[in-house]
DNA sequence: ACTATCTGAAACTAGTTGGTGTCAGTTTGA
DNA sequence: TCAAACTGACACCAACTAGTTTCAGATAGT
């Protein structure tokens, strides 16, 4: 007890305490982890090269995370809440008026992704048949986006007389739709122009929405 | 120039030609590689293993496929034929009735990779981020269903006035949501009777299609 | 019966990687 | 100044796997 003791064992190093310094550490890893898994893909990647990327040592790298599956889902968890922050804070921008709040959502998410396709590539290939493991964390988090759908499109999910389980595969489906379109786009290396995978996914939101409340048949 | 030759080098055994024995290898070899791949996964399976299931050495993998991702895509392709196959015929089986024909095609898909989630396993989840030689067959299996989508579902496409890019995005959107659909169904493994998701496929279908011809607002 | 072809199992090679340990050199605090 | 903590580079091992080769034995045609 005399100086800034930040945790409880360890000492300061370069200005920074043994927290803070892991910390650093971590994110850095992560960083490079988003770099080779969205580029060269987790496949063809190694721990070594991961570590040299991120200018650390496997030592550092063992420290924070128990494998590579592990920084995996890190870089998957940043990827996603990257996404999902984009696509609330577009759906809840300002205007009231529903359909624009799905257009600014869509302009949202086209458009982070368009700026870092690492985020996709990972998000929407890379995570996939890693592992019984990891799997499951993608489905989980693919059920949380169908969450966040419903609650951010809860008036319409509200006006509707489907039973539950109904409206949550209905959900799906509309996550699916954008997630294949953006997939197919990143893929494909951005064919079209940003506005037109955006009114299209738009399209495909507002009729299912419309459906729900206003039958039009 | 004396008896059965079937084709040009080698002689008949056990009953049978030597085209026709590498035929009966690589297809025991694709049926072992959808247990293998459709259960386990690709990323933990091995050559031994594929080959030991099929009851073959490792020799004749090499004989029929380049390597293990070669194996992979057959049984891709395999998984996917199947998958059309059921749609198609589905979606053109007897009435003439739009809606019904779309319900018979989603009742066939989801009925097939409920009777063999193994190609579902492998369709959605396995294939993707292998390498960027499978990511490219991927994308274009996944145009080719856009496109049966297209074919099937003609008449509502060519009462659009959208464009052709719009309307193929659209088309994409609509495979992505009963792609996801069906991924989440088998991977939660069918937690919902097949019932509810082919009506939620259908809904989503119908809704977008209404949309492309008759506008509701 | 005899020989050439074909088959199945296993041995073998060579390369890769995850994970751990070592050690010299640097920074901190007293 | 000096010892203890920290860092980074690299060596190291053990396990695993793709792909090739070898070889004894089975099968077909003559």
């Amino acid at each position: 007890m005399s100086a800034p003791k930040v945790d409880d064992a360890g000492r300061t190093y370069r200005g920074a305490g043994p927290q803070q310094r892991q910390d650093e550490r971590r994110t850095r890893l992560i960083d490079a982890a988003v770099e080779v898994f969205g580029t060269s893909g987790y496949r063809s990647a190694t721990v070594g090269k991961v570590c040299a990327t991120a200018g650390l040592t496997k030592r550092y790298m063992y420290e924070s995370f128990d494998g590579s599956e592990a920084l995996l889902v890190a870089a998957y968890t940043y990827a996603t809440d990257t996404m999902r922050d984009s696509i609330v804070s577009g759906a809840t921008s300002g205007d009231a008026d529903s359909d624009t709040r799905v257009r600014n959502a869509m302009t949202a998410f086209f458009t982070t992704i368009g700026e870092d396709p690492r985020l996709a590539k990972i998000a929407f290939v890379e995570i996939l048949g890693v592992s019984p493991e990891v799997d499951r964390i993608y489905r989980k988090t693919t059920e949380s986006f169908v969450a966040t759908l419903m609650t951010v499109a809860e008036p319409a999910f509200d006006g509707s007389s489907l039973p539950a389980e109904r409206k949550w595969t209905l959900a799906t489906g509309m996550v699916g739709a954008v997630l294949l379109i953006a997939q197919q786009w990143v893929l494909a290396e951005h064919p079209q122009q940003i506005d037109s995978v955006v009114a299209s996914s738009h399209s495909i939101l507002t009729a299912v929405l419309g459906r729900l409340t206003a039958p039009c048949e």
